[in-house]
DNA sequence: GAAATAACATACAATCTGTATGTAGGTAAT
DNA sequence: ATTACCTACATACAGATTGTATGTTATTTC
């Protein structure tokens, strides 16, 4: 056997500085903001050099991208973890929102996600990653609810629409929950949307 | 009278070099971002020095607070302006939502007040600003709209919560619209989701 | 018109980011 | 096992940016 540090293969040592770096960056721009953390803060706390972060990324922008993708697929877990299939439509919009807010209650991560996410990768590279990861149930739940109760079969667009709405609605209940209003209230308030939204049956096409 | 420059007041003048910096600094930021415009670009795209912007501003973040300022009030105005007042309730939520709509379609106004505005200046000072300009109509009307059928009266947390949901709804809107998203749509979304709520009576107390 | 103050201008110190270059440890082929 | 090669990291550096400190010029005030 070697000396004292043991003889670690290439593969281990990246899986461990990259996940100290992923691991530290997140806490300092949680703390901190995306644009108040250095990055000789960040490598400093992680225990590890600048050579290193820009061998694994290839800017600090990156770094915060692989933070972020780490948030969304946690998130993506968490909801997809305790999703049973309840009752009716309206229930599982209810209950589908409630797993994306406690997941969301995660500290920190309703800025990352919402916030510093959107502003240092732009909202589209963000849409994108929300694809990847979660995206797309509001719009089949919404078209489900909708499907055979036609005045008029629900134009595509609308429905895209609604759902981007949708998910509006829900990212900014997690965020105001997040800065500390009253959880209650917001779950009586997307309740009322989504049941509002449902039993008002598909929307006119104009 | 003077040589050639015409002698004027210091409220001229700083009105002036104010008004230049940020009418610049909008350009710019909006052009490339909060982060990636520096201050020496932005000066010497006013034609000032960085002295005059540090002089009249405390950095570079209240220099943007001063635009996001501006936008906010702008948005205002287009809505208080063409506010005639219409029959149902849902019709005056769906006619603001409209004039919010062609107010945010200014060139750069989504990307400002919804994405870097945040980002610099946090939600919270983000809220107290829509809160001195716009604010609360949303929650009034809603109020109004429950007002008197009653199961039981709505609670003001409650109404709080739904007045955030909508009014992030329309903000997800206002930038899916200024990213090229299809505006009739999102207008059928917004007015469905609308009228549910409303149709829908008071929401529950639980 | 002189003193005081506001509106700038210039110079500087401290950082930060990304790159370039150098080195040590791991892998692979012979 | 030795050699050659490649990956992972370290160090040094150039360019640029931010906020401040200090100096100068134009207005106001007395």
């Amino acid at each position: 056997m070697q000396e004292k540090s043991a003889r670690r293969s290439n593969a281990a040592r990246s899986k461990a500085t990259r996940g100290a770096l992923i691991e530290t960056a997140r806490r300092l721009f949680v703390e901190k903001g995306y644009a108040e953390t250095g990055t000789p803060e960040i490598v400093s706390a992680a225990a590890v050099t600048r050579g290193a972060l820009y061998h694994h990324f290839t800017d600090k922008a990156a770094l915060f991208q692989a933070v972020i993708e780490n948030e969304a697929a946690a998130v993506a877990a968490h909801i997809e973890r305790r999703t049973g299939n309840p009752g009716s439509v309206e229930d599982a919009f209810v209950s589908g929102a409630d797993a994306y807010f406690t997941a969301m209650a995660e500290p920190g991560r309703a800025r990352l996600l919402l916030i510093d996410g959107p502003a240092v990768l732009g909202p589209a590279a963000m849409a994108e990653i929300d694809a990847v990861t979660g995206g797309r149930t509001l719009r089949d739940g919404l078209a489900y609810a909708f499907a055979g109760k036609p005045p008029t079969p629900v134009e595509e667009a609308t429905l895209d629409a609604l759902a981007d709405l949708l998910s509006a609605a829900f990212d900014r209940a997690a965020l105001s929950i997040s800065i500390g209003r009253p959880p209650a209230a917001y779950h009586a308030a997307v309740r009322h949307m989504v049941s509002g939204m449902i039993r008002n049956g598909p929307p006119a096409s104009n």
